[in-house]
DNA sequence: ATGGCTATGCGACAAATTGTCTCAGGTATA
DNA sequence: TATACCTGAGACAATTTGTCGCATAGCCAT
């Protein structure tokens, strides 16, 4: 595909991901190439400061849980370099509070992983009230998003299906059938 | 830290709650005015709009779920008659989607039922930025997810039911079941 | 106003999925 | 070895879903 960037003046719109998973960076970055944005990666927050200053993005992707830090103090600063600036709030550890601050801090929008790019460039579109124009890719099924996640806690915790099971408040016998089960696709 | 009323000539400031749970009403009245408001119910988003619209509360308590309406509509609308109203949305089937569209809607704050008199008023002194929100440490339980999944797909498409049911691949029943039980707490 | 189309709430019953309990190993550690 | 985990799996009850059906309501064009 199209790969100038040239960072500054370059012909397509400036997008800044913040976050700590850099496979989630880099395979995020991929997608959003691939869908016209000029991709920068920050793993820190100070990282992610410093690029902004240099050159403030047009959009930003900012992962809630950055190592030890919040998220939120970044949304923050970016707000305040630019107030312009589009942010959408990402976190695998969604929660109506965090949300809640998020948006109060000029977040655009608050997503819960997983998501795909799909969803996440329609947040960037979406505007209060009616807002619901696009909506053109078809958001996962419920049962595939179920699937995703449960790989993703279940990856998270070294393939401890008992563990697993509890954080996801499921029982066990439940998991393993789930997991025996389904590749599903939709 | 309440400020003295300045638009009516009454000494306590205006709150206005809207809710069409009677009991809930009378009783969120009583505690609040025994804290010092002058207190106005309203069951239906007509009624709350005819009583603000005469003389506009400082002060409002919205419930999400009025009958058939969104109370999402009539934080819009407090808003436009005075953005200094403060807002706190309530609401006993809270979710992220719905969150983040009330605060973009000019809400002071989003809570989930059952909340008692003490956090509503927090609630309302609350400024963005302080506030220390703990980045919730679990991830949300497969159940939860699915909740918050069903409610963002269900407000990015106008909380139309059969719509939604078609594109998460799902029974409309089964869909309509979920949505009248309350999302669980975790 | 009448028919066509769609959305909605809800009852009923069968089909499928979960919850529970239980066993019988496996592995690691004090 | 005893203890404390994890795991897969059978059996059966408890719940939840899938399916139908039906009545009601709003919208729109004829």
């Amino acid at each position: 595909m199209i790969e100038p960037s040239l960072s500054d003046n370059s012909e397509y719109p400036s997008l800044l991901i913040v976050d700590d998973d850099e496979v989630f960076c880099d395979v995020l970055s991929k997608a959003l190439t691939k869908r016209g944005f000029s991709i920068t990666c920050a793993h820190t927050i100070d990282d992610a400061l410093n690029l902004a200053e240099t050159s403030t993005p047009e959009y930003a992707i900012v992962d809630l849980k950055l190592s030890s830090e919040s998220g939120l103090v970044l949304v923050e600063k970016l707000r305040n370099l630019d107030p312009g600036t589009r942010i959408v709030m990402l976190t695998g550890y969604a929660s109506i509070a965090t949300a809640v601050e998020a948006i109060k801090l000029g977040a655009t929008h608050y997503l819960a992983k997983p998501v795909d790019a799909d969803e996440i460039m329609a947040a960037f579109e979406r505007t209060v009230g009616e807002a619901n124009i696009p909506i053109s890719a078809h958001p996962l099924s419920v049962g595939r998003l179920e699937w995703e996640y449960i790989q993703r806690i279940l990856t998270e915790n070294d393939n401890n299906i008992s563990v697993t099971a509890r954080i996801l408040n499921m029982h066990r016998r439940t998991l393993q059938r789930k997991l025996a089960k389904r590749p599903l696709r939709e």
